[in-house]
DNA sequence: TCAAAAGTGTTCCATCTACACCCATGT
DNA sequence: ACATGGGTGTAGATGGAACACTTTTGA
């Protein structure tokens, strides 16, 4: 630590804010990505973001971002990713990102300009820069983070059937999830609740539906130390 | 997305990288800090690190930075933790720090400079910035992979016996931890092997404990889906 | 009355904790 | 011999998967 500068000098970089934002769509996962319209990258798809303004914090950036360019205000959760800063990873120079991923409830459909479009998470189009790791990136967490806390209400509509959510599940997970055992898993963990109404069986008839909200709309562990547990004493 | 300066124009910020650098001394789990000599926050400790070189990653650099500065060379694990932008977080202005988690195994003494010093990560000094908020950071992300991953070969030294082993695995984690119960854990998940070596007992007598080893020395995930597994079929 | 969809009960299994007991060694 | 620490066996608890069965509805 004899080089004191180190404190004070610090280099100046080019930094962008960028978002992985994922939706249920269609019993898809998707992810949101903007058309570029010029070099580098010309015609491929890229996260939405953009530059970090001068006094703004990281997440309050992206969630502008996300507000005035694509028209997305209801994310029901945000959390920060990974940042890259490879000195190869744009072309024009040095530029530092910091990705988030966002989620959206399946039953919003924001309005988005022309030169975004929804992608299925695990058929992506051509992508420029290092976007399609960072992609991948969130649906690992995403995926991982399904098992532990209560991150599904951020996928789920405010009241849900349980076959709906199994199929969010599924979705999110890439396989399936059986509604009957889904249900006493996140009962026992407190992370759901009855809320006393029923949806009316549909034309081929069957018996109603329970509605089900989460207890709790903000990200929780609910299944900490799965092993290794602290002792019961 | 009709800003499309957006994509060229990013704005410049200064940033630096920072290193939560843990390794399990006397029992307890510690943090390499650096006390400064000059405001602000002067006599306060803070976390190694400095700028980002202009054509280095961001790993690279924190890995250069620890060599150089606090001659830490043998990091068994390194991995993003994350990256603070809060405007008011410097008082020199905007700057954005990128921290890291680091894992020095116990067996290693690094040659460290006066100004800098092991603090048992229970028991901080005052800090200076967001650091210790920081340190916190990587403190949880141990002990939440220690329960899914294979991290422990990063604070253990090559061969151990598995009283040694749950030491290192009780300081990490904050209570206590049975060896007997931990030996068969990480057997069953093929986390560890015996190396056919044991230790003579000591002086008080005892049976001569079995070595083992990490058999894979790189971070692996060891317990994935420990809940909502995909089907057996 | 039958098909369809939701919900319940039950069995099985994997895995972890706790704890008693056995083993190998030094004094 | 016996104290000391390591190692094994085993019982109990937990929690999830699988699947048959029951309930409630529409046609």
């Amino acid at each position: 630590m004899q080089d004191s500068r180190a404190e004070t000098h610090t280099s100046m970089a080019a930094h962008e804010v960028l978002a992985v934002v994922l939706q249920i769509r269609q019993e898809r996962l998707s992810v949101l990505l903007w058309r570029r319209a010029r070099p580098p990258f010309e015609k491929c798809w890229v996260l939405p973001g953009g530059r970090l303004g001068t006094a703004e914090g990281l997440g309050e950036s992206i969630r502008r971002q996300l507000a005035q360019k694509v028209d997305v205000r209801d994310l029901a959760h945000l959390e920060q990713l990974e940042t890259r800063g490879d000195p190869g990873r744009h072309p024009h120079g040095r530029t530092l990102a910091t990705a988030y991923l966002g989620l959206v409830p399946a039953d919003i459909d924001p309005v988005i300009p022309g030169d975004t479009a929804w992608h299925p998470a695990s058929d992506l189009p051509p992508m420029g820069f290092d976007h399609a790791a960072i992609v991948h990136s969130g649906r690992r967490r995403l995926r991982a983070k399904l098992s532990y806390t209560n991150i599904g209400f951020a996928l789920a509509p405010p009241e849900f059937t349980m076959s709906e959510l199994s199929r969010y599940y599924r979705a999110a997970l890439g396989h399936d999830v059986a509604a009957t055992n889904l249900r006493r898993v996140l009962l026992r963990r407190g992370q759901i609740e009855e809320t006393g109404e029923s949806v009316p069986s549909g034309r081929s008839g069957g018996r109603p539906a329970a509605l089900f909200r989460f207890r709790v709309r903000r990200l929780e562990i609910t299944d900490a130390f799965a092993v290794l547990r602290p002792p019961q004493v």
